[in-house]
DNA sequence: CCAAAGGCAAGTGCATGCACTTTTTGCCTG
DNA sequence: CAGGCAAAAAGTGCATGCACTTGCCTTTGG
């Protein structure tokens, strides 16, 4: 096996572990329920269990791993119920970002919203799903940062990193790309003329919509097949 | 000292580790900036510094504590930005729990919030803070549990325990009591009648009164003096 | 043939040790 | 006497070892 440490560059060797762990979870080339075993890890890593084990524990507290004492870690089991309560979590936690945003961006950063809106219109009549998935990160990024409230932006990059694995596949379904666009214009409308009721609206209604297209691939497995980026690593 | 690990009972040693600093942090018996020395803490509760720093690193990934490579770890400082920052998220779960708590409360839970607000009225009455406090807390827990949603469940809970050492002091203000009060109603009020609109406003309401009030502490160190409660454990 | 008991292997939980980094201290020099 | 330097002290980061727990598998008695 290759993906000795050195590839997992930078910070101390838990910190790494954290990050690789976490990407392995998130990207769903760990399902959930899949045991986590110190020792294959430790090997796997060419670290010892002692870090593991931290890395464990954090994840843990993050909610991504599950630790049953004595009994060993898993990935964090997620119910129909508890992906449910998130995916309407980040609903309303995307509802305030955009709220805040219609209020307090700078003009700078409307004008850079705004900019990039519009040229992501091309990747949507391409059909460039990997391109536009990228643009679509960024745009909700946009959104958290320009809310100017640190702590809202950490609770919503964490939801929605937990969500990752569940959101995967949505723009798969046909069509689901030129309605995302439309959804995104109508929050970056309200935003711009600094609507802030209309744009969380908007803002909640996109990521419920979202949250229903990926429910059908919420009850499968989130991972049918490993993707690639998983596999690169 | 006292202390020792055995009053820290049940779980594993790092869980009594974590609940035993988390504790002190959020009590305000640790300030933020305060060195969190692995030998000193491993030596004060009677464990060897594995544990202690499998906690310490569970704690900073819930942003209770800093940790700095190879420099040791400190109570997290926060920043007056973060701390309005983190206010106004509390402002925003609260008003989404009490929003979902008009709409989903059972006729139990509206009953016992109903019954049990209308029983505090008496510790205003009395003027007994230290009891009007625990009943606050109960109060806010059942719209956190009210809203139906875990996961916003677990992120307010959160938000609040860091808040904790800034809110202290709050019903030291006079008049606080009552007008807590006033304002519970209000929200209670709002919910029996399942109108969601205003149950949110005025949660949120509520809660950015809380927030003025304790600004006032916020600037300076959140603990003056040491509280009773803390010493005694 | 099944159930309970016992033992074994795997794996977790914590303590300890050592290498390395940062901080402090004490001394020297200008 | 301040500034700078080097060595020591303090403290962190990780590896290793061992005791203990758990789950499984075998064994044995009914």
């Amino acid at each position: 096996m290759s993906g000795k440490r050195s590839l997992v560059r930078s910070g101390t060797t838990v910190d790494q572990m954290v990050r690789a762990i976490a990407d392995r979870i998130v990207t769903g080339y760990l399902r959930p329920g899949e045991r986590l075993d110190e020792g294959s890890l430790a090997a796997r890593f060419d670290v010892s269990r002692t870090p593991v084990r931290e890395a464990l524990g954090q994840l843990s507290a993050m909610g991504l791993v599950e630790r049953r004492p004595n009994r060993g870690a898993i990935v964090a089991v997620i119910t129909q119920e508890h992906l449910a309560s998130m995916f309407e979590s980040m609903a309303e936690l995307e509802a305030i970002c955009a709220r805040f945003s219609a209020e307090r961006m700078t003009g700078a950063e409307r004008r850079s919203l705004e900019l990039e809106h519009q040229a992501s219109a091309r990747l949507v009549q391409l059909g460039a799903e990997e391109d536009y998935e990228y643009f679509n990160t960024e745009f909700h990024s946009r959104l958290y940062r320009g809310a100017h409230n640190t702590h809202i932006h950490d609770l919503t990059v964490a939801t929605r990193s937990r969500l990752a694995p569940f959101r995967r596949a949505q723009f798969m379904l046909p069509g689901r790309l030129a309605k995302s666009w439309q959804e995104h214009d109508v929050i970056v409308t309200a935003i711009m003329r600094g609507d802030a009721a209309a744009a969380g609206k908007a803002a909640r209604d996109h990521v419920s919509i979202v949250s229903e297209a990926s429910a059908v691939f919420a009850t499968v497995d989130p991972m049918e097949s490993r993707l690639s980026r998983s596999a690169r690593r």
